[in-house]
RNA sequence: GGUGCCAUAGCUCAGUUGGUAGAGCAAAGGACUGAAAAUCCUUGUGUCACUGGUUCGAUUCCCGUUGGCACCA
């Protein structure tokens, strides 16, 4: 019988052993890794985002590691179209027609395995022209447009969460529709199988990995590699943990330890919202690492059916 | 040994002119459809150190105990 197409994707919370295992199912059922994670697709900073190491890379090839600039723009839609255009080519490459995607920025993998609405992309002269108005009017100039182009989306919105709103508002701007008529929620049907796999452990456990990790960061360099980029630093690229604290501590806001610690904390802080979202797909199976984790699920992808 | 100050949430502390208490941080819960490691929302019961006294009522005042800090010996 022909092996079915199929995408394993291994996710869960940062620290919780993803990339270790990804590679292990990945040699098992001859496959290449995508990766799923919004931080490792940047050059320069392998440290701060725990990106494989070169000898991870050279084990397995991967895909969207360390190949944009931090002043490249890359979203979570932009990940779908490019990963759904590279699938056929790995599922053709590998002899058991398996893909391995790898990683925990949430809207990656759902991009993928449920796709996301169609909308425009925002060009850089209404992204100005809705920023600034926010940065010059505040909030409430916003909302009173969108008052005007969706109230629908008014309706439901965070009235205080400014990103979602501005969002919005560049959409209406962009595509001459309300953002509303364009979101349908609708799950996208792939043209292959999706073994969805989350790995967890328990709390304490995880948190005890986190902060080792970045104890491990630290000793590889991180400071050094966030001082390199430091010039960049207003980029959306380098909002990121790990290297926000890192810069807070360059300013002078905060002494070494402080930002360590801060990193620890903050690092907690994102695998807790990794896992809320993650906990609310019921097409997840959870399994906790252990020595036999990669083989339960190649025998998975490669024994279930369709 | 003597004198003074302190003891309140996981931590740092505020406060109650006597009617059983609240900030910051930490922590927890939640949202999420094109920047998502982003962005945003919600949540504070704790023998107010212990024992006894005064009082209708004590975490608050008083006696003592224990622990800590400072100064004097």
């Amino acid at each position: 019988m022909q092996q079915q197409d199929t995408l394993i994707v291994i996710t869960g919370p940062t620290g919780v052993g993803k990339t270790a295992t990804a590679i292990e199912v990945a040699k098992r059922v001859d496959a290449e890794i995508i990766s799923a994670d919004s931080r490792q697709i940047f050059k320069e900073i392998p440290i701060g985002t725990a990106a494989p190491s070169a000898e991870e890379l050279h084990q397995v090839t991967h895909h969207f590691v360390a190949i944009k600039n931090l002043d490249e723009y890359f979203s979570a839609a932009q990940f779908e179209q490019e990963t759904m255009e590279l699938l056929p080519r790995l599922f053709g490459r590998s002899s058991q027609r398996c893909a391995v995607m790898c990683g925990g920025s949430m809207m990656y993998v759902d991009a993928v395995c449920r796709g996301i609405d169609p909308m425009p992309t925002i060009t850089p002269e209404v992204r100005e022209r809705v920023w600034g108005m926010y940065r010059d009017c505040g909030i409430d100039a916003i909302k009173a447009q969108l008052e005007l182009l969706d109230p629908d989306y008014l309706e439901i919105a965070d009235p205080a969460n400014h990103k979602r709103l501005t969002h919005a508002l560049e959409i209406c701007y962009q595509s001459g529709q309300a953002y509303t008529q364009l979101r349908t929620g609708q799950a996208k049907q792939r043209p292959f199988k999706i073994i969805k796999v989350g790995l967890t452990m328990p709390r304490e456990e995880l948190f005890a990995r986190i902060n080792k990790r970045v104890d491990a960061m630290v000793a590889a360099g991180l400071e050094q590699e966030a001082r390199s980029v430091y010039h960049l630093r207003h980029l959306n690229s380098l909002n990121t943990v790990g290297f926000k604290e890192m810069f807070s501590y360059f300013d002078g806001n905060m002494d070494f330890t402080t930002a360590v610690e801060r990193i620890k904390k903050n690092t907690r802080v994102y695998a807790k919202q990794q896992m809320r979202w993650f906990a609310k797909d019921p097409s997840m199976t959870w399994l906790t690492p252990a020595c036999n984790t990669a083989s339960l699920i190649s025998d998975m992808a490669l024994h279930s059916h369709a």
